[in-house]
DNA sequence: ACTACGGTTGAATCCTGAA
DNA sequence: GTTCAGGATTCAACCGTAG
């Protein structure tokens, strides 16, 4: 079994510095991704029973070893989007700025309230996605603004702690990718990129190294592929 | 002459890694500045005669030496607020960080235009300003976004090549500082702080070095000290 | 009060040629 | 080889005016 068959349009559960070095060199067309942000998130602290357990690999910054390992899987003219926070963005950026040329910094403004430091500091309601280029991605669309205004998944819909929602992926797919892109997002989560992966016909690759995750978002694409069909 | 009388509600035109000196430990409430980028950056550069020279120091990073001077001037639970934009935002961080705890960065969102790389770049329609806490600065307005919608300077009434909207620089002042705070700009430019400071009741320390620009700021905030009189 | 239209501009980047 | 300076590029958002 080749490459392809075994990893393109599945969910495959793993480490994915492991995973990743089974993919022979320049063969993505673009990496959407939302690696932990090394900060041991636990959400829904002030639950007296949280939704959600602690990410793996969220309490060391093991997403540097990964950000080495995209420029010798992406083509040529192609990008990489990481996601990471106002705190993160520093330290990812000057990973990334090894490898990549950063023609932009998406500002994801979600809105709604926040939590943190009430008296002593802002509401971050923004996430920042940095676009790293090997060579020269050109846009497709037509060239807008950095500031992105989309609301954040209702927590009631939420499978996944740090749910990104879809509308904010596609955008980015429609963006850097033609149809048909191959796109590798090794911190699949939820399954979040690979249902935007599906509405809007790039194919894709997706690695999650818990279990519990891997099998939703299979639940996910699932469910995305289905009512697709529905439509057909 | 004490340092006070030397310096507050006066621009002083000097090289500020030296003027800093003379003013002693603990004695500013807020620092709220627009550093030179270190880009050598030249506005209008399509016209055939642009409008401004290049900045002073503008070809270099020399700004971080007067971040290492902040922690000294500062008071207990105070803020520094630099502005930079999403390729220094690294830089400046991982400096910042060595002596400030960062509780926030701000997002302007100018909109607007933007020229560039127009085939692979979206357009970046934002600055950032970093919010650094010598210890903990509360915020005196209510809890608000950090994403801030405020439009730029129109280019036609621009005194100085980066000009800042003195409605941004009033919001910063209005939430972390209180009325009659001693507020320093190290690189003040056209003014703006000044202005903003004198809008909204504040005290303030400005230094320039370029002998041009500090003569512009004093006019600046000349003429806004004789506006604010006609109203009283 | 609104919309429509024309003119202006941008903390840029690419490319080329000179030094 | 490398660095630096100057010219060309290009379009969405904004301003000001007119209707």
């Amino acid at each position: 079994m080749n490459w392809q068959e075994l990893f393109i349009g599945h969910v495959t559960a793993g480490d994915c510095l492991q995973l990743m070095r089974d993919i022979p060199d320049s063969s993505i067309d673009a990496i959407v991704t939302d690696p932990p942000y090394g900060i041991n998130y636990q959400s829904h602290k002030r639950t007296a029973s949280p939704m959600f357990d602690r990410l793996q690999n969220d309490d060391n910054d093991s997403r540097f070893e990964t950000y080495a390992q995209f420029n010798r899987l992406l083509k040529d003219n192609s990008v990489a989007v990481c996601f990471c926070s106002f705190k993160n963005y520093a330290y990812d950026y000057i990973e990334l700025i090894k490898y990549f040329d950063i023609k932009n910094t998406i500002i994801w403004h979600k809105g709604g309230g926040g939590i943190g430091d009430l008296k002593h500091s802002l509401v971050t309601d923004y996430e920042m996605a940095i676009v790293a280029h090997k060579g020269n991605c050109p846009i497709r669309g037509k060239r807008e603004g950095s500031v992105w205004e989309v609301g954040k998944v209702f927590a009631g819909d939420m499978v996944h702690p740090t749910e990104k929602p879809t509308g904010i992926i596609m955008r980015i797919l429609e963006q850097f990718t033609d149809r048909d892109a191959l796109v590798l997002d090794p911190y699949l989560g939820s399954g979040t990129t690979a249902v935007a992966c599906e509405k809007t016909g790039r194919r894709w690759i997706g690695m999650e190294i818990d279990e519990q995750y891997a099998r939703i978002a299979q639940e996910q694409i699932a469910r995305e592929v289905a009512q697709g069909k529905l439509f057909v």
